[in-house]
DNA sequence: AAACACGTTCGGTATTACCGAACAGTGTTC
DNA sequence: GAACACTGTTCGGTAATACCGAACGTGTTT
């Protein structure tokens, strides 16, 4: 008897449709070096010849690659393609990449733009730093808003029942033992970044690591999304927080002004 | 009785699956605003209920997003990740993109990198120009090799009997009347683009537009792909070519060595 | 209010997605 | 060198479901 562990309703929706963005899903979570049709099928709730399927109809889209023989299942060149045009349909990720590099240069870190995704931070923009740092920083997710400089910046500029109102859907798990985990801390924290004009995140999401970001408005309301500059703690660092801030604060103004400034002045 | 006339084979494939993915190539295809799900229907070989299951299943994964009331249906946020993991588990994009930054800001143009898949560049990396002006330079498709600079700039380096090869699959279609529509003529681009050390696209791809490329090497064997570097046909371009060239050679070489020279010294 | 658009829901049926088992390669072990 | 263990691939058969067409709401236009 077969079931559908995942589906609680019984709406309109195609099964094998689910099956195969689940299976591309296992893919991206999976090692770099691909999975084998063994290893799919192993995570997949269904049979080798039905995987097999899915994956050969994916790979005849571009969506999965099977590189070697046998073959091992990769992301393939069609979601680059098509994940260009997803973050090109976000008008914001075109404004906001000239700002970023310009940051990115001035602070030679990484910089990187989110959205307001109801509250959340969705990262969909990113410029590595010149140096040869890198960071792990997926685009496209949504990331936790009490532990990151962008979420807290945003939410410091947020009334406090929203801000309450986000923190409860989310909890606030510890990342880190610096993490802020009680709304009293978080309230405070938020003031001071509201003084401050930028937030904080001191080894709060990742030990060794930390980011600085500025919200940015589009019409004055609740902020629009918030830049944020990301490099690793060290002594040195301490000192120049208040330039690093500085710098990002002037890249969220420079984006609040794209953003209501000049409103379709071409077409 | 219904058949599927774009459906000769029998092999094993999942057809709703196809269908979902068709729908998505639409929306790519079909305007930024989005699309309806009357729009939808009127494109897919399917019926309007159909059409709905699939539209509402590959919201519900995030692959779409029907924004306002009635929904219209564009790309989501769920692509965004997968592309960006899609161009990052191609090893050559994290190599790539520092080059391109200093590249594009040693020329003050658009640079991109692209991988030789059979023959034909796929772009895979993009570093805009810091100056206002902007390209659509699209991500994870196939150019066509004989009217790109990155194209040329890999056919130029490889057996005269492999380039016949490839022009005679895609066939030697002109783009503009500055297009190369002959074999002939396009040996005699390449034996040039080979004693000169990069390909150069006077407005072959588009009209008021050039490109510089320079291919690069991983095993020494065929080329891994290309840099290109794309600007604005203007006079003081012209003189500039040469500098440019360089600096595009440069880049090329140095990705080279990035991918040949020191393989895993970490790990 | 009638007409038209749109998205959504509903039964019913024929299609097909799915399974399990058999087949075919490849490298390893006895 | 045969048996094994492990891949990916192919094959019938059946139960599930993807699909269709028509009906239903809801909002906008005549």
């Amino acid at each position: 008897m077969t079931k559908k562990p995942t589906d609680g309703g019984r709406s309109y929706r195609v099964g094998s449709v689910s099956h195969a963005l689940d299976l591309i899903d296992h893919v991206v979570s999976g090692p770099s070096s691909g999975l084998s049709l063994a290893e799919l099928t192993a995570l997949m709730e269904l049979s080798k010849s039905s995987t097999y399927a899915l994956a050969r109809t994916l790979v005849d889209h571009g969506y999965l690659r099977g590189v070697g023989q046998p073959p091992r299942y990769q992301l393939g060149m069609a979601l680059v393609r098509l994940g260009d045009r997803a973050s090109s349909s976000i008008p914001l990720t075109d404004i906001c990449r000239p700002v970023l590099v310009k940051l990115s240069q001035e602070t030679g870190l990484t910089s990187r733009a989110a959205i307001n995704d109801n509250g959340y931070p969705v990262f969909i923009s990113r410029v590595d730093s010149p140096g040869p740092i890198r960071f792990y920083t997926p685009l496209g997710v949504r990331e936790v808003p009490h532990t990151s400089s962008a979420g807290k910046a945003m939410l410091a500029m947020m009334p406090a029942e929203r801000v309450r109102q986000i923190v409860a859907e989310t909890g606030m798990a510890a990342r880190t033992p610096k993490s802020i985990t009680t709304i009293a801390e978080l309230s405070a924290d938020l003031d001071i970044t509201r003084k401050r004009g930028f937030a904080i995140d001191d080894e709060e999401d990742d030990l060794g690591v930390f980011c600085i970001g500025a919200a940015f408005f589009r019409h004055g309301s609740e902020p629009a999304g918030a830049v944020s500059t990301t490099g690793i703690k060290q002594d040195r660092a301490a000192r120049q927080i208040d330039v690093l801030g500085r710098s990002v604060q002037a890249a969220a103004d420079e984006i609040t002004q794209l953003l209501t400034g000049l409103e379709r002045t071409d077409f």
